[in-house]
DNA sequence: CATGACAAGGCGTCTAGACCACCCGTAGAG
DNA sequence: CTCTACGGGTGGTCTAGACGCCTTGTCATG
């Protein structure tokens, strides 16, 4: 009973939760999360309260309530359409990536990619263009887009190594972001550029990203086909 | 056992999520819902009645709550990832989606597809190869695999246009799908069904659906690259 | 041994209040 | 005229119960 008066801003629906969460993250799908009235002994409150906490859980997925049998650890649902990097998404893979800049300046924007941001039509962005490795070996060419506005002094600062991480420290960690997904052939440029031979097939990956409302990236990958396959979870409506 | 069907047992929180419902559907975001105090006049029910109502709405992103104003439509969320068959995926693009079966009969799983199936290597599969045109013009090249023990009698029936209603009528509609996607080039063989030239870049979508927890399709659809485009949108964790 | 009645404990629903922090429009003060 | 203080309305949190239905385990009876 002495855990939760020591805070004066401590919600109480939050402690426990917050409570239960900690007893149950690690736990296998189907054991048994503290029964309501347990809790209610237990941290002294009103039982709407607990039910408060536990209604977050459950509606998180991360409990699951059984009618006259108790609550219980929830078979973590199926994940839909994960937006990740191309650092994370190696990493996943279990590969090491690496990027080498090929190209990064200031630029005005063309109608394409000033529509795709929601700018007009010869306002500044980043142009970045990169070789994409993994484990060593080319991986994809990237052309990534930037609203100039929402980043200042990036060209100016060290490029990192993950955009997203760039993004995320100033608070524009995309979101939300869709792909357009196409093949072709590697023209000579590419081919060299991928070490493949001319010709070969490529995975084309446009994508828009955005950062709450605000379209903050816009990039043109091709992938080398012959090494990448791209993974997608998809699920029906909620 | 008693009756309950005489009782249509009448949940108050229903009721008024319902009526709160019916009247926030179709209206802009932006718009205010009733407030809570009056919801608990016009139903003559306990306060946290009528938020519990309130909360399901509010978690499923119809509503949006900001304290101090009211209860207000929210905007619709970005939707990630959604699963759709292939006509469903042409009408969206205002395009008719048609149909060719190439061959349907009953296989024996191969290693490959038994385990994406989750059966038996040996096990009875329904092999369905078909040509699917868009606007009558060849889209893909589509090799489906479903469960036989799942679908008693389907290869009896007369084929379907779209195989996700025929699966819905069995009470077996894909609810989560995963897809890997890669590109190569067009064989003689796919060239000739796709009429393009041999060696044209293809998008390759090789698909496990799930409905539940049973896997009930594993496809393979070759798409002609030159006229088809995937979108996906993609999120962050829930 | 098989079966059915019973009780305990689980979640589901609901009440009738309470106080708080916050937002905003407005009336009064300067 | 501007600025401030206040009051009414909003959602946020919380209480201390109540009854209902369901599941499960126990235990007495046939």
């Amino acid at each position: 009973m002495d855990d939760v008066a020591a805070t004066p801003r401590s919600l109480k629906h939050v402690a426990v939760r917050e409570y239960v969460r900690s007893l149950v993250e690690g736990a296998d799908a189907g054991a048994p999360a503290p029964s309501e009235r347990e809790l209610v002994q237990r941290f002294g409150v009103a039982r709407m309260t607990v039910r408060q906490a536990m209604d977050a859980l459950v509606s998180e997925g991360l409990l699951e309530r059984m009618p006259g049998r108790g609550t219980f650890v929830a078979r973590p649902r199926r994940r839909v359409g994960r937006l990740t990097s191309f650092t994370e998404d190696m990493e996943r893979r279990g590969m090491l990536a690496e990027s080498q800049t090929l190209l990064a300046r200031r630029e005005q924007a063309g109608p394409g990619v000033a529509k795709a941001l929601g700018i007009t039509q010869g306002d500044a962005v980043i142009h970045w263009k990169r070789m994409r490795y993994a484990d060593n070996a080319p991986m994809c060419i990237e052309d990534a887009y930037l609203n100039e506005v929402l980043l200042p002094g990036f060209l100016q600062s060290a490029m990192p190594t993950s955009l997203f991480d760039a993004l995320a420290a100033r608070g524009l960690r995309p979101t939300w972001a869709e792909d357009a997904v196409t093949a072709d052939r590697a023209s000579v440029e590419e081919a060299g550029l991928l070490q493949v031979a001319a010709g070969s097939p490529l995975l084309l990956v446009a994508r828009r990203a955005l950062a709450g409302e605000k379209p903050v990236e816009v990039s043109r990958s091709a992938y080398r086909a012959d090494r990448f396959t791209l993974w997608v979870q998809l699920g029906e409506e909620t």
